[in-house]
DNA sequence: CCAAAGATGTTCT
DNA sequence: GAACATCTTTGGT
């Protein structure tokens, strides 16, 4: 990571206004939290350094209803703040090995959340730093911004006293978006709750784009 | 380029 | 023990 510009730079550039994500904005079905997010962005304070991912990929899952959800039978130590208000962070370990982070959505007790799959690392106000980084996978995408299950229960929905929140530009275009079946379960794989940003075409350069040097 | 294995916390059988 | 809301590394076509 790139240390903190001690002057700060007068040609940093300047972000249209934005508009931080409050707790009505979380307190709705999950599918509905989930595509809202396409666009947004996280935002996370860690050791003076803030981290801005803009969201591409998002999961929908609901509570008891939903077989795929870790909520699906009941609270357990591990799951409990999915049963809590929503807006508030769900970070698990996955596969003993990443942290995948969800927030909470919809009314307090329906235990449903929306993971986030991937975004774009957006590159940080100092001259020359490093460019935007794809973060493809949930646990991609905690690492590089340091989330971990220490933030598990965090509250995001109470503005930027905190260290984590989500913004969106205040200007907010309805982004194109499309919905396909979840990643990486095996029940009720028919819902279409993964929901992703349609790019218009993915910049092609005839074949690999290896990058020499 | 594609397929398979390995790491390993939490939960369930 | 086995299954997982995953990702990396290795080895084979």
């Amino acid at each position: 990571m790139t240390p903190v510009s001690p002057g700060g730079d007068p040609r940093a550039p300047r972000e249209s206004s934005t508009v931080v994500l409050d707790r009505p904005f979380f307190a709705r079905p999950p599918e509905v939290v989930a595509r809202d997010l396409l666009g947004a962005f996280l935002v996370v304070r860690a050791a003076g350094v803030i981290h801005r991912v803009r969201l591409v990929e998002t999961e929908a899952y609901g509570g008891r209803d939903d077989p795929a959800s870790h909520a699906a039978r009941g609270p357990t130590p591990r799951c409990a703040v999915m049963f809590g208000p929503a807006g508030h962070l769900y970070v698990y370990r996955s596969y003993g090995v990443h942290w995948c982070a969800n927030v909470v959505t919809g009314v307090e007790g329906s235990a449903s959340a929306v993971l986030l799959r991937a975004g774009d690392l957006v590159s940080d106000d100092a001259p020359g730093g490093s460019p935007p980084a794809a973060l493809r996978g949930p646990g991609l995408l905690t690492r590089a911004v340091g989330l971990t299950g220490a933030h598990s229960g965090a509250d995001c929905a109470s503005g930027v006293t905190g260290s984590v929140w989500f913004e969106r530009p205040a200007r907010a275009r309805r982004a194109a978006w499309r919905a396909t079946p979840r990643v990486g379960i095996s029940k009720e794989t028919d819902r279409e709750w993964r929901f992703v940003l349609d790019v218009p075409r993915e910049p092609r350069r005839g074949g690999v784009a290896r990058r020499p040097r």
